[in-house]
DNA sequence: GTGAAAGCGCTAACAC
DNA sequence: GTGTTAGCGCTTTCAC
């Protein structure tokens, strides 16, 4: 398979290098019949444009890059996720043929920031998509500001800086969440709180409380136990919530995975859910449908999000997105059948 | 944030740019005085060569391309899959200082060929990891190697074809799981198939067949199930493998989500796993830590599997890699709770 | 050990 | 509408 080059398009086409990449590059001003002698050229040498040529001579890539934190630190249902987001912003570059650069950081590590720049100085990529919890980290943050790279953040806890922010509003659905179960009849009402330094995860917990407010219910510290966000922490925690005196009817955990933990928990002890006991998770991944009884639970949109976020970049022209705008879309609220009236 | 340029750091180091290229690509014939000279400009600047500035003059990208198919159509699952080859490859990437692109494809469209193509052309990877069933598509699999791009496949189902080829012994590990059930007196063990265009799946019927064959047990049809790799599939195969007179006391599925809808669908029932009913699955994905029992499975390590073909390509050379080579890496038996002595 | 010059395949800025 | 020219930031080749 020979690699045609811009040159070789043109000689065969009797025409100059400019037209060619006039052509190519959907610019106007080139007449009907120059384009289609150019574009039977193309074909038949099976042209491409070099990418790297192309970045060289234009300043700009077409490559976003995903930056998400190494999974290996989440264990592995952030899986789901991390895919989730790579669909999305693999259907924005698709659609205009941008390459999609993934990029895993361990941020625990304290070259990450360095490590961010590197990647930002050789690839160049046109814009960087940033995911919780990373788009929290204020110094990743920064590092991508000063580099001039448009930016867009997925989830940031704050919706403080620069960037292009997508958002969900996880605090209003988890209050809806909750006001869900208080109408079931529900009035000890459990939380589980997820890892702290994803500051998403934070907002659920408020939401979790004001569903409470708007119910009438009081909120009660023993009705609260911290989790990390992991399966096992779900188990953990069930036990802790469930062998006071006067336990919860309810358990909502900030997220699928630790919900799907207090049912891996309770079955064990012939605890019937919904009927004794209902839960509820945030996040909808797979786990939440292969559980049984599956899970009632809240769904972000991660693709669309991404989607969005990537598109945005990738049409920013290059200038940086607008800034500090802030694009919410609806996280989605998914009744199955861990959840029932309250007992009697 | 500067974007300094190899004419920079020449000029303050006080050396020509060929220097600096040789410093930076760790080349010899560099007095030390001169790479330390260099070494404190590259830091005093920030310096990081533009890798398209390297692509286009040298022909090599540092680049490595991830080809699978498309979690889409495959459903989520797989994502668990898609994230550990990621891993894999990205392990031998960031230590060599090469990028990942990932490119997950649609294999039912018809135009995959010329996307890779174009991928291939435009993007000019060092190398392509393909990803199984990609590495079993014949079209795939002779547009990448006529491109002249080096490649390596993993678990294709065959290994005939001039590409470096790693695979596991899915066979004689079905085999194993196999033996290892009709070991705790299991006379009926019946086997849920997979996917057939996946031939890597195919194979672990193969294994199953050698399995009962050593334990001389006697092939039958009736226990043998049709699923598609899908969780459902699962539910479906053990309804119509259950329902039947003298049911099979052991079920090895395919796969573990199959094997989890085993589970799900005899829970309904009461039936009790291990203690009436043996379940061992294929994959060891998360998920087969999160059903209960936990699964007892077969684990493919995917990410190793990556890593070993990302980093061939990478030391390639440019050259294409070992033609036809196969590195076979070892499926490991994983025994858990779901296995147990068969019913009296 | 070190450097000068050419050129990779494009786009950008300006002719015509 | 179309073409010419000059780079983009590196590596390569060859000379010293």
């Amino acid at each position: 398979m020979a690699k045609a080059t811009i040159h070789e398009v043109a000689e065969l086409a009797g025409v100059s290098i400019k037209t060619v990449s006039r052509v190519v590059n959907r610019e106007k001003n080139v007449s009907e019949s120059t384009r289609s002698k150019v574009e039977s050229a193309v074909s038949e040498l099976n042209y491409r444009p070099n990418q790297s040529a192309r970045n060289l001579a234009s300043t700009r890539s077409r490559l976003i890059g995903l930056l998400y934190e190494d999974p290996d630190t989440y264990e592995i249902p952030s899986a789901g996720f991390v895919v989730r987001m790579q669909q999305g912003s693999l259907k924005a570059c698709r659609s205009a043929h941008y390459e999609l650069l993934i990029h895993p950081c361990d941020f625990r590590k304290d070259d990450v920031v360095e490590e961010i720049q590197s990647l930002i100085l050789e690839a160049r990529p046109a814009g960087v998509v940033l995911a919780a919890p990373l788009s929290n980290m204020e110094a990743v943050v920064s590092a991508i500001d000063k580099s001039g790279t448009p930016f867009a953040r997925l989830s940031p806890g704050d919706n403080a800086g620069t960037s292009l922010v997508i958002a969900t509003n996880d605090r209003d659905s988890c209050a809806e969440m909750t006001r869900y179960l208080a109408s079931l009849g529900h009035e000890r009402i459990a939380f589980i709180k997820g890892d702290p330094s994803h500051k998403a995860v934070a907002n659920r917990f408020l939401g979790y409380q004001d569903g409470l407010r708007d119910s009438g219910l009081e909120f009660s510290d023993r009705l609260v136990a911290c989790g990390n966000n992991l399966f096992e922490s779900g188990e953990l925690a069930a036990s802790i919530l469930l062998e006071q005196d006067d336990p919860p009817t309810a358990i909502f955990a900030a997220n699928d995975d630790m919900a799907a933990g207090v049912i891996r928990y309770v079955d064990r002890f012939g605890i019937s859910v919904p009927d004794q006991l209902s839960v509820a998770g945030f996040d909808d991944v797979a786990l939440a449908q292969q559980v049984f009884p599956r899970l009632t639970t809240i769904r972000q949109p991660l693709a669309a999000m991404a989607e969005l976020a990537a598109d945005a970049l990738i049409n920013s022209g290059g200038s940086t997105v607008n800034s500090n705008e802030i694009q919410v879309v609806d996280a989605k609220m998914i009744i199955r059948e861990s959840t029932g009236p309250a007992p009697t």
